[in-house]
DNA sequence: GAAGTTTTGTTAAAAAATTCACATTCACAA
DNA sequence: TTGTGAATGTGAATTTTTTAACAAAACTTC
């Protein structure tokens, strides 16, 4: 198939099968067939081959997929066959989490500086890391090539840290701060906020209480 | 309008329709249309009505949303006009950033219990609150009246952790591990995975090269 | 090596979500 | 009070996404 627009709910699927399929790995099945890949993901067969489509044709007919060259294959899709390198600028309560969080590394985006305007935090060291004045940014950015910039400070903040990014160069921003930005629009922009999961689950609880 | 179903889409737009109309309020906007919430939020109005549409009437024809009204109906519709008790199972890293970041409390889920099977760790302060060994979660969740259950363990403990929730009592869970469980289905399951957004920031940034 | 089995890739059908379009309703002014 | 303008709520049209169905392809067995 090969298609142009791929939806963003194929790219999170995409996310869940490389998880599942790393475990099957892991467990020694060397391949697998759309039908339990589906299983284990909750999701149907069908939506499985239609989202690989996208990219190309990864199967073998009568087989099933092999999970080691599925694997592989969805990285390179996906982009994630090589190592990115990230900024993060807020150094609080979640920049700090997420500058010690392993799973980064692990997953290839390199957390290589990170940056706050506090006085007070500038020169601290975390994991190894010191924290750079964010007016740096511009010289940094091509200094240690970052291609994405995360932003984990106030709200009120975000705006002016997205600015820096841009105009320093960045590729793609992924803003935890918890209000809306503006970009150019050649930057990739994406909001990540996990508390509407938690709304979710308060809603469907709520309404199961109702149907009682 | 009043349905039944709605669109797990509808119930994360409507996370951003409250920070959007909260920072209208902050700058003093009494009243709001959907048109110019929509283009704050960049999506379309009607989606932003058909939304609303799902819970009730909210606005005012000819004049538009009060503010205040609005966020106010919103939470209401969301089960989030009153507070969350949870619990949270794996005080690693991850776990840790989430039980000091203030933006739970704030937006009414409260973090009560905090639970480890780790020896090192049980008796541990954080955040004010005692590190607690999963074994007593029963016993805890009870006490505290715990309703959603956060998982933040290593994968391959996500599922003793769901288990022992399970088992207590909790009625949702929140997994951030990376790894699939299974649950009985009347506890509602949400997984976390902000990953996608950094693989979907590495497509586009990829397919964006490709392009020139 | 032909027949049978399995499972993919893909086209067609169905379902769901989004957008359009407008009648309906409200505020305000003449 | 009636008319005008504005913006909602909603049914209809459109678009997108998901699911079903099946022909094509690759192994297996006899």
């Amino acid at each position: 198939m090969k298609s142009e627009h791929i939806p963003k709910a194929t790219i999170a699927r995409l996310a869940t099968y490389i998880q599942v399929l790393s475990e099957f790995k892991r467990e020694g099945t060397d391949v697998v067939s759309s039908e339990r890949l589906a299983e284990a993901c909750s999701v149907n067969s069908s939506q499985i081959r239609k989202d690989l489509a996208y990219f190309g044709e990864f199967g073998v007919r009568g087989v099933g997929y092999y999970v080691q060259d599925l694997i592989t294959s969805i990285k390179r899709s996906l982009g994630i066959d090589r190592a990115w390198n990230c900024g993060l600028v807020g150094v609080g309560n979640l920049g700090r989490a997420l500058l010690r969080h392993r799973e980064f590394s692990r997953k290839g985006f390199n957390i290589r500086g990170a940056f706050d305007c506090d006085p007070y935090k500038i020169g601290e060291i975390v994991e190894g890391m010191e924290i750079v004045c964010s007016r740096q940014l511009p010289a940094k950015v091509k200094e240690l090539s970052l291609e994405i910039g995360i932003i984990t400070t106030p709200p009120e903040r975000a705006q002016r840290a997205a600015n820096y990014l841009v105009g320093a160069g960045i590729k793609g921003i992924i803003n935890f701060a918890p209000s809306r930005i503006s970009v150019p629009s050649h930057i990739h922009l994406e909001y990540v906020d996990f508390f509407h999961h938690f709304y979710a689950a308060a809603f469907h609880i709520r309404f199961a209480e109702h149907q009682e």
